[in-house]
DNA sequence: GTTCCAACATTTTTT
DNA sequence: ATGTTGGAAC
């Protein structure tokens, strides 16, 4: 444990009232705006910093900080400074060192997970835990569940375990212990929620161990339970910062109340509008609410935005202004003109993604409107993650390098985990859930039946699994080439751990451990082509070990931090989702696949409702804000999605663009212009898609029956894989495009009419001709 | 105990 | 389309 110190310096702490409240130099002040300086200069009391996208939210929380230390105030080791993840913890502590120069010790600047460890380990008892438990990630967490949902009887098909831990996790979430659990939710998990759950922690303790929210909870259910020990937090630290406070869940925002509500030094920083977490326990009430939690609380707002231009702000303010229920801000920008955000429909997400590639190659070279933009200024947003493949394939095949942000991360890989597994067996042999993950991996002849046999002998005799394995073998109760094998495990896990205990060189122990486990050789003799990559994977890993100075550091902070540091060189256009863009800013954005239905979500307004509609609105707005220059909004009219052909129409959210700020583009040729978004005025543009009932689509189920298909699914939006070659007038203009849907009426080589009709009133009338020339894009 | 095939799910992601 | 997983066949 590292943070013993800290709490010796807290018990040796100065009263804060002897403290006298010297004025020092403050240049720090001078580089603000008036909002900002408002914001970092009111210390006291509970303060709502409102921070808009890119109106220098950070740098104002730092200063913040700085200010706290240079009026004397406070000491570094007296400010609890809570972020949600570890990068932005990082990034804050980078900044205020910066503006220190040098870093002054702040123990309690953090992650709220971090920071709940370190009060957890010390006062573990006070929840039936040790001193030294273990967190279980999600994957440990899914196998235990399994374990209790089998034991329990009940349809693991039907109820599986991945759901209750999400029940769990959502229980936990709205800090909810097993007693606490609302009796509304009785019926979860097929009545039989409540109980699993209840079971889930009673192993939890028996393991030692606690999952990530429990985290959190434990150190709630300390406060609640143990005044003294809460008392002792809100004197120890008299001063608490939030970040991204739109985000927090129930009991992050709990766990708040209870060390501010003595002295309400508290400032949370957050912006309603970017509250995209909702799905994940993130309550945006509690950012709303604000001023009702902490009567007299201080709302600033900072609304000058630093980062987009006028046209950007227009536009994402216009989408924003359409959700209810916000606190308001109206940002501006000293930076005028520039371009507006552009517009493009495409045929089908091919063609949306090539050409995508072909204008990041222009902007690259450069154009007459433009300077050239660097690929690291560029970024790919998309809502869902296999909207990336599209743009990989391409990029592929046009040779453009590019950057996937996000996805699976380094800790979360198998062979990672199975090699971390080992190392905790290593340090700590009693842990049932990394000896069960590896006892036959590699394959050492132990499967089923012979774990089965371990558990029994572990869990008769009341000891861990290592030790029932080593009863079984004394007794022979494990026959043919298991036995040895399993000795041999056994065996090197009492080596290992020797080892650890010796002081050895980890980083030699480490590969010793990959070794002898047979784990290397595993993949060495692994024909298929991920091997490779899994190498060498393990030998970054082996590497990561460098920075610390023994296996138990390591295990530590890799439990906690699971995030990869990818030092890739090199210009590259970043591709990621939205969620993952999040407080990072590009010159040139592209926002692809904006169809209703997949942004917005489908399965985000079926099961959220309004209030899903509201937050992908606000995942809209995050997207637009993070361009600084130029942002380029797409849709299709066809998707291939999961082998299928899906048609769309474009996102509602395009519709919410107000219009003065938009550029609809038309590129060259028969494509693009899709609905006739490019060449109507935005209030005109809509299409309707009721094509069952039409001859056309009962000839293609005709077709269809000779060959297997999926059923045609109950859908307003169908596509027709007969492609209509559409001609249309407004005002003085005729564009031809070609159209997915319509409301179509006839079959190939017939005059169709469509009628473009929104809320009734027809605008729009175009006449086309079905064509058969995409009859090999028919799916059937 | 291992291998193979059919069934299944597939928004977003942190700790 | 694709990758994972559970159960049956070997």
């Amino acid at each position: 444990m590292t943070g013993s110190d800290d709490f010796d310096a807290f018990e040796a702490a100065v009263p804060l009232s002897q403290r006298a409240m010297a004025a020092r130099p403050t240049p720090y002040l001078e580089d603000l705006n008036p909002a900002q300086r408002a914001a970092v200069e009111a210390l006291d009391g509970p303060v709502l910093m409102l921070a808009g996208a890119g109106t220098g939210k950070t740098k104002a929380l730092t200063s913040r900080i700085v200010h706290l230390l240079n009026t004397q105030r406070t000491r570094p080791n007296e400010i609890l400074a809570v972020t949600f993840t570890n990068k932005a913890a990082r990034e804050m502590k980078d900044r205020v060192s910066r503006l220190l120069g040098g870093m002054e010790g702040m123990p309690w600047m953090g992650t709220f997970h971090s920071i709940s460890v370190k009060i957890l380990r010390r006062h573990a008892e006070l929840v039936g835990l040790k001193s030294n438990f273990t967190i279980l990630d999600t994957d440990d967490q899914i196998r235990l569940l399994k374990q209790l949902i089998v034991a329990a009887n009940i349809d693991e098909k039907r109820w599986p375990a991945r759901m209750m831990a999400g029940i769990i996790d959502g229980w936990k979430n709205r800090a909810w212990t097993p007693r606490r659990v609302p009796a509304a939710e009785a019926g979860a998990f097929n009545h039989r929620g409540t109980e699993i759950y209840e079971q889930y922690q009673d192993r939890l303790k028996s393991l030692n161990a606690v999952d990530f929210g429990d985290l959190l909870l434990h150190v709630l259910t300390i406060f609640q339970d143990h005044p003294d020990v809460l008392a002792q937090y809100q004197r120890w630290l008299p001063y608490i910062l939030v970040d991204e406070y739109q985000d927090t869940n129930s009991a992050q925002y709990l766990w708040l109340r209870l060390l501010a509500q003595a002295h309400k030094n508290i400032c949370c920083v957050g912006d309603d509008d970017q509250s995209i977490y909702g799905w994940r326990g993130a309550e945006v009430g509690n950012i709303l609410r604000f001023e009702k939690d902490f009567p007299g609380a201080k709302v600033i707002r900072l609304e000058q935005n630093y980062r987009s231009t006028e046209h950007i702000l227009a536009a994402a303010s216009g989408v924003i202004a359409t959700n209810a229920g916000r606190l308001g801000k109206t940002l501006w920008t000293a930076a005028k003109g520039g371009e507006k955000v552009r517009l493009i429909g495409h045929w089908d997400g091919e063609e949306e993604a090539r050409w995508i590639g072909e204008e990041i190659e222009a902007m690259q070279r450069g154009t007459r409107r433009m300077d050239p933009v660097g690929l690291d200024s560029m970024a790919i947003l998309v809502r869902a993650s296999h909207q990336m493949r599209a743009f990989e394939d391409r990029f592929l095949t046009i040779g453009l390098p590019y950057r996937v942000i996000g996805g699976p991360r380094f800790y979360e890989r198998l062979e990672i985990r199975d090699a971390m597994a080992y190392f905790r067996l290593a340090v700590s042999p009693d842990d049932d859930l990394a000896f069960e993950r590896v006892v036959n991996t590699p394959k050492r002849g132990l499967g089923d039946k012979a774990q089965q046999s371990i558990q029994r002998a572990a869990r008769e005799a009341d000891m861990p699994l290592l030790e029932g394995a080593r009863a079984l073998l004394a007794q022979g109760g494990i026959g043919g080439k298991g036995a040895g094998q399993l000795r041999q495990f056994v065996e090197g896990i009492d080596r290992w751990h020797a080892a650890t205990l010796r002081e050895h060189n980890h980083i030699e122990l480490a590969e010793t451990i990959l070794d002898e486990s047979g784990y290397t050789a595993m993949w060495q003799n692994d024909k298929t082509p991920e091997a490779p990559g899994r190498l060498e994977n393990l030998k970054e890993l082996v590497k990561a070990l460098e920075q610390f100075e023994n296996l138990q550091g390591f295990l530590e902070h890799v439990a906690l931090i699971m995030d990869n540091e990818q030092g890739e060189v090199g210009e590259k256009v970043s591709i990621m989702t939205l969620h993952a863009a999040k407080g990072l800013e590009f010159p040139a954005v592209f926002l692809p696949g904006w169809e209703d239905g997949l942004f917005p979500s489908q399965r985000a307004m079926d099961e959220s409702g309004l209030k899903g509609l509201e937050e992908e609105r606000r995942l809209a707005y995050v997207g637009i804000t993070r361009a600084e220059r130029i942002c380029t909004v797409s849709f299709a009219a066809n998707r291939r999605v999961y082998g299928q052909w899906q048609s769309a129409l474009p996102s509602r959210f395009i519709d919410e663009l107000p219009a003065a700020h938009v550029e609809v583009l038309t590129p060259p040729g028969l494509y693009g212009g899709g609905f006739g978004a490019a060449a109507t005025p935005m209030d005109q543009r809509v299409a309707s898609a009721d094509v069952y009932n039409s001859p056309g689509w009962k000839r293609m189920q005709d077709r269809a029956t000779s060959r297997p298909m999926s059923q045609p699914r109950e859908s307003k939006n169908v596509v027709i894989d007969l492609q209509a070659v559409a001609k249309f007038t407004t005002g003085d203009r005729v564009f031809s495009t070609k159209f997915g849907y319509g409301t179509v009426q006839g079959v190939e080589g017939d005059k169709l009419d469509v009628a473009f009709d929104k809320a009734g009133s027809k605008k729009i009338v175009a006449s086309f001709v079905v064509a058969a020339d995409r009859a090999d894009d028919v799916p059937f």
